[in-house]
DNA sequence: ATAGGGTTAG
C-alpha cells in the first residue's frame, strides 16, 4: 500500500515534490542519530515499514499517553513514517489522531498533505466528522497552507472512497468559509466539480452566504447555476441567500426571478424570502419602491405567509428613509393590530426616522413608550437620540446623553462620539470636538474615517485649511485611508470657495488612489461650476460622469436646470427637463420648485404633461 | 459555527 503511493509521486507537481523533499530533509537532519531506516533513493518521507512494530504496545502507549516511550520508539524510524504505519495498521482512528497531534507538537513540524488526507479518510470511515472538521479548521489556518491542487490530488490518490472524499471536500470548503478564505473556498468548489465529488448544502450554503457578505455577486450567480447543474439538492435557505445576493447587487428583477424559480422547483418562499425581497426594495428600490414593497406584502398574504416583526421593521425603515413618517407610524400601528409586539429594532427605526426629521419630541415620546413596555434602550437608540439633539443644536442635552449612556451601563461607541464631534464641529466649536477625540481615545474607542471626516469638514467650514490638511496627514499616519466622503467634503469646500477647477483636480487624485467617485462627487462639481456661471464646464463634467460610469440622476438635472435658469437660458433648461423625463427619471420636489420659481412664473411652461405635479402631490 | 431588521460623516 505505501509503495503504491510512492509510484504516484512523479505525477505530482514540482511544487509538491519539492515541499515533500524539504520535509524529508528536515526529518533526516532532525533524526540523524537514529539508525538510517530510509534509503537515499527513496524520494518520499516514507521509509519501508519497520519490522519491530508492535501494534498492541503502541496502542497502549498512546492510550496511556506514554509520550516519552513513544518518542524513543519513533526515533527508531521517524515520526512521519511511524504515522504512515499507524494509518495502515488498523489502529483505532482516535488513537491515530492522538498520535498525529502529539507528533506535530512534539517535533514542531507539520505532516504532509498526503498524511493529512489519509487521516481524514480514516476518520471519515469511522464517521468522526467533528474531528475532521476541527483538524481542517487548523489545517487551513496554517502558515504553510497547502494548495487545493495538492489536497485534491492527495485525496484522490490515497483512495478514500467517493463518499468519504466528498465529505472531506465538503468540510474543507466549510473550513475555508469559517476562515473567510473566500477565493480558496470557491476554487475548491470548482475543483470538486472537476473531480466529480458531490458537495452538500453544508458547505455550499455557508459559502454562498460568505460570497454575498463580501459582495461577490457574480460568483454567487456562478455557484448557484453550478449547484443546479451538478444536481445538488437546494433548500429554501439556498434560495434565500441567492435572493439576498441579487437584492444587494440592486438586481431586484433577478431576485424576483429566483423566487419564481424556487416556486417552480417546488419550494415555498418563506417569511425570510419575502423579508429579503422587501428589504431589497426598501434599500435599492428607487422611486416608488414602497409601493412595490406594499404589493409584496399583499403577495405574501395570498401565499399564506404571515409577516413577522422583521417584516414590519423593514417596512418602517423603508418609509422612514422616504421621510414618510405617517406611513411608518401606520405600519407601526398595523403590526400591533396584528398582535405583534414592537421590539427594540422597531423603536430604534422609528426614533431614528423621527430624529432625522427633526421631530425630537415624538422621538422622546416613543423612547418613553419603549421603556414603559419593558424594553431596554441600547446604544443604537442613544445614538439616534443624540443625533436628534444635535440636529436641534441642543449640544448640552446631547452631551448629557453621553453621561447617561455610561450610567446605564452601556458603552458609547465610535458612532456616539462621531455624532457628538460632528455636532460640535457644526456649532463651530472645533476645540471641543478635538478634545472629544481625545476623550474617546482614552476610553479606547478609536477614531475612524468618519471621525476625521467630521473634523476635517469642521475646519474647512471655518476656512482653516492648514489645520484641515494637518488632520488629513494625521489620519493617514494613523493607518486610516481617506474615502469617497473625505474627498466629497474637500471638493465641496473648494467649490464653495469658487475653486471648482481645483476641486476637479482632486477627481484625478481619487482615481490614482483607487477611490471611486460617487454621484455626489460629480454633482458637487457640477454645482460648483454652475454657481460660477461656467455652464460649459458643468456640462463637460456631466459628460465625464457618464464616461466614468455614473448615470446623471435627478439631482444632477436639478442642478443643471437651476444653473441654466439662473443664467436666463430657459430654452436650454426646458430641454434638460425633457431629456430627464425621456430618460425615465422622476422629478422630485426640488425639480418642481426650480421649475415653478424660475420658469413657470416667467410664463415659460415646460412640456412635462402634468407628471411633475403628481409627484408634488405625493410628497 | 448555513437565510431576515435598527445608529454617525458628504
Amino acid at each position: 500500500m505505501s509503495y503504491l503511493c510512492h509510484l504516484q509521486l512523479p505525477k505530482r507537481s514540482l511544487h509538491i515534490g519539492i515541499s515533500l523533499l524539504n520535509l524529508h530533509l528536515q526529518y533526516q537532519t532532525r533524526f540523524s542519530s537514529s539508525s538510517s531506516s530510509s534509503s537515499s533513493s527513496d524520494s518520499t518521507v516514507t521509509p519501508p515499514v519497520s519490522h519491530t512494530f508492535d501494534l498492541s504496545r503502541v496502542s497502549k502507549l498512546i492510550t496511556n499517553q506514554k509520550w516519552s516511550d513513544l518518542k524513543t520508539l519513533t526515533k527508531q524510524t521517524n515520526p512521519n513514517s511511524f504515522l504512515h504505519v499507524l494509518l495502515q495498521s488498523g489502529l483505532d482512528s482516535d488513537l491515530v489522531l492522538h498520535y498525529f497531534k502529539w507528533s506535530e507538537r512534539e517535533f514542531g513540524v507539520s505532516h504532509n498533505v498526503e498524511l493529512y488526507c489519509r487521516l481524514f479518510q480514516l476518520l471519515a470511515n469511522s464517521k468522526k466528522y467533528g474531528k475532521i472538521r476541527s483538524l481542517l479548521h487548523d489545517f487551513v489556518e496554517k502558515d504553510e497552507m497547502h494548495t487545493n491542487s495538492s489536497i485534491f490530488h492527495s485525496i484522490s490518490v490515497t483512495g478514500g472512497g467517493f463518499c468519504a472524499n466528498s465529505i472531506i471536500v465538503d468540510m474543507l470548503i466549510l473550513a475555508y468559509v469559517y476562515g473567510s478564505k473566500t477565493d480558496l473556498a470557491f476554487e475548491a468548489f470548482l475543483r470538486a466539480g472537476d473531480y466529480g465529488f458531490k458537495l452538500s448544502l453544508r458547505s455550499c450554503n455557508p459559502m454562498l452566504n460568505l460570497l454575498v457578505k463580501e459582495r461577490k455577486f457574480a460568483v454567487v450567480e456562478i455557484v448557484y447555476k453550478e449547484m443546479i447543474g451538478r444536481r445538488i439538492e437546494l433548500d429554501v435557505i439556498t434560495f434565500n441567500i441567492v435572493v439576498k445576493g441579487f437584492c444587494k447587487a440592486g438586481k431586484l428583477k433577478a431576485a424576483r426571478d429566483v423566487v419564481e424559480d424556487m416556486k417552480v422547483r417546488g419550494f415555498s418562499p418563506s417569511v425570510v424570502t419575502y423579508n429579503t425581497l422587501v428589504e431589497g426594495y426598501c434599500k435599492n428600490g428607487g422611486a416608488g419602491k414602497m409601493y412595490t414593497a406594499d404589493r409584496l406584502l399583499k403577495e405574501m398574504a395570498s401565499d399564506n405567509v404571515h409577516p413577522s416583526e422583521s417584516t414590519f421593521n423593514i417596512l418602517i425603515y423603508g418609509f422612514c428613509k422616504d421621510k414618510n413618517l405617517s406611513a411608518a407610524m401606520k405600519v407601526f400601528k398595523e403590526m400591533q393590530d396584528q398582535g405583534l409586539k414592537p421590539g427594540v429594532v422597531t423603536y430604534n427605526s422609528l426614533i431614528n426616522g423621527l430624529c432625522k426629521e427633526g421631530k425630537l419630541d415624538d422621538a422622546l415620546c416613543l423612547r418613553d413608550e419603549m421603556v414603559g413596555s419593558g424594553l431596554q434602550l441600547n446604544i443604537i437608540t442613544y445614538n439616534a437620540l443624540m443625533h436628534g439633539f444635535s440636529k436641534k443644536k441642543m449640544l448640552k442635552e446631547a452631551r448629557e446623553l453621553l453621561d447617561d449612556i455610561g450610567k446605564k451601563g452601556l458603552a458609547a461607541d465610535v458612532v456616539t462620539f462621531n455624532t457628538l464631534i460632528d455636532a460640535y464641529c457644526k456649532a463651530g466649536k472645533i476645540e471641543e470636538a478635538i478634545e472629544l477625540r481625545n476623550v474617546m481615545m482614552d476610553k479606547t474607542v478609536f477614531p475612524d474615517v468618519a471621525t476625521y471626516n467630521c473634523l476635517v469638514g469642521g475646519f474647512l467650514r471655518e476656512g482653516k485649511l492648514e489645520a484641515a490638511s494637518k488632520l488629513l496627514d494625521d489620519m493617514e499616519n494613523n493607518g486610516l485611508r481617506a474615502d469617497v466622503i473625505t474627498y466629497n467634503i474637500r471638493l465641496n469646500a473648494l467649490c464653495k470657495k469658487g475653486e471648482s477647477r481645483k476641486a476637479a483636480g482632486l477627481l484625478d487624485e481619487m482615481f490614482e488612489r483607487g477611490i471611486r467617485p460617487s454621484h455626489l462627487t460629480y454633482n458637487t462639481l457640477i454645482d460648483g461650476y454652475c454657481s460660477e456661471g461656467n455652464l460649459r464646464a458643468a456640462l463637460n463634467m456631466r459628460a465625464r460622469m457618464e464616461r466614468e460610469g455614473k448615470r446623471p440622476n435627478v439631482v444632477t438635472y436639478n442642478i443643471l436646470i437651476k444653473g441654466f435658469c439662473e443664467k436666463g437660458k430657459l430654452e436650454e433648461a426646458n430641454g434638460l427637463l425633457n431629456e430627464m423625463l425621456e430618460k425615465g427619471l422622476v422629478p422630485n420636489r426640488t425639480t418642481y420648485e426650480v421649475v415653478k420659481d424660475e420658469m413657470v412664473e416667467r410664463g415659460f411652461y415646460p412640456d412635462i404633461d402634468g407628471h411633475l405635479y403628481n409627484v408634488s402631490v405625493n410628497s
